[in-house]
DNA sequence: TGTACATCAGTGAACGCGCGTTCACTGATGTAC
DNA sequence: TGTACATCAGTGAACGCGCGTTCACTGATGTAC
């Protein structure tokens, strides 16, 4: 399944039967969208791509870019946020499975990596120009690491599942977490297709990382000895 | 101080007391590897750079690119190994902090943020290429990264500080301290220089995140119950 | 030590190419009456 | 509903520019005798 929700990929055929000017213009302004993400898809990082490049891809005219984005920039900052609602279907996905049991982690971590390889452009995306890329890019798309990293914190407060901790650990904890995850974004992204055996190390991996902070966590002293 | 040993920087008067025509070609091949560093630490990504750029920062001209390297993954991937002598420098120095003691997670983050800051182009380049860039430039990085990895892991089994963990989960643990200290890396380089607040409450918080590792890998279980 | 030749790091002109951006345009869709 | 005009997403030609790469070269450094 795919949870990609506001705009499926380009199909091959031309679908006419979108009538408005509007809606054939949202489609455009997606197709160069799917296009950059596309070509980012073999490890090729924002900055290097062209606009022509991407023009080609979505199927118009260069000039045509000019209708949607006033720059390279723009369109950067479009995928961010766009990638910056993927990152809030995931909490609210997560938020699904309710209190936590015995087997949260490793559910989480499935859930994660299936959601990661579901969305596999746009987490390389923010994986690749988190370091590095334009700084422009990277401060956005930290901006959007820190809101996840404070809503996840946020969720876990009204949970209640820790409540010996303060608000800034719950902070420093999950972003503990968040950099981990992130990190295994591109590990997983380069798991080679059929070796299931390397998929199950992996998630064994991140289960085991993932046990280890909330042991920590689960140990956690406020005002630990200087 | 800085711990850069294999060249300094390009210094603006040329040095006529190298004599031997190797030691030129050395010096040179330095520059360009300087230039490309220097030209991506206002954030640009390795594969946005361009092989006439760098020749003209490092002041010669384009043709004299070729002999040294075959093309711009070759120079990409004699920065990696650059940036991975530095690294193993970092453990280098580490060791010789000898037995660890109760300020060791502050004193050693004390010390990596000193090394991030002495080498900021490097590690730029590192942090920037793990994800994203070209996947041939990835690999080698991760690579290096592992490499570190499992030397800390090394390291630690020889202290014995550990001695009720395996090695595989010594290395598990190590992976984890390596992702946040890399991620940390981008922090601390994007921190504004006269802020020293920012420094202290940024130092503060990965000694807190390192605690907090420590804290779990204590309380580690071989056999956690699955 | 001095001479004659080989090596080769760096030069500079030239190439074909794709780039980002401008401009005037076209023609289907939208709107006013 | 039908007509006349406005809008504007996408087109296509054209531009100047920097790119990576080739080639024949220069002249200081290295080597053999």
């Amino acid at each position: 399944m795919t949870t990609r929700i506001s705009r499926s990929p380009r199909s091959g055929a031309d679908d006419g039967a979108l009538v408005t000017r509007s809606e054939r213009k949202q489609r455009t302004r997606g197709a160069l969208l799917d296009a950059a993400l596309k070509l980012m898809s073999d490890g090729r990082s924002f900055t290097s791509l062209g606009l022509r490049e991407i023009t080609r891809e979505a199927g118009v005219v260069p000039t045509s870019f000019y209708r949607h984005f006033r720059d390279m920039d723009e369109l950067g900052l479009a995928l961010v946020e766009e990638s910056g609602l993927t990152l809030r279907r995931l909490l609210r996905e997560a938020r699904k499975q309710g209190r936590p049991d015995a087997d949260m982690v490793r559910r989480s971590v499935e859930v994660y990596k299936q959601y990661v390889e579901d969305n596999r452009l746009q987490f390389f995306f923010l994986a690749g120009e988190r370091h590095g890329g334009s700084p422009l890019i990277r401060r956005a798309v930290r901006n959007e690491a820190t809101h996840f990293t404070n809503e996840m914190a946020e969720d876990i407060r009204q949970l209640n599942i820790a409540p010996q901790l303060s608000f800034a650990s719950l902070q420093m904890i999950c972003n503990l977490i968040v950099s981990s995850m992130f990190n295994a974004a591109t590990d997983i992204l380069d798991l080679p297709h059929n070796h299931p055996q390397a998929h199950r190390e992996l998630t064994d991996f991140l289960v085991k990382q993932l046990r280890l902070i909330f042991l920590g966590a689960t140990q956690w002293k406020e005002k630990a000895p200087d």
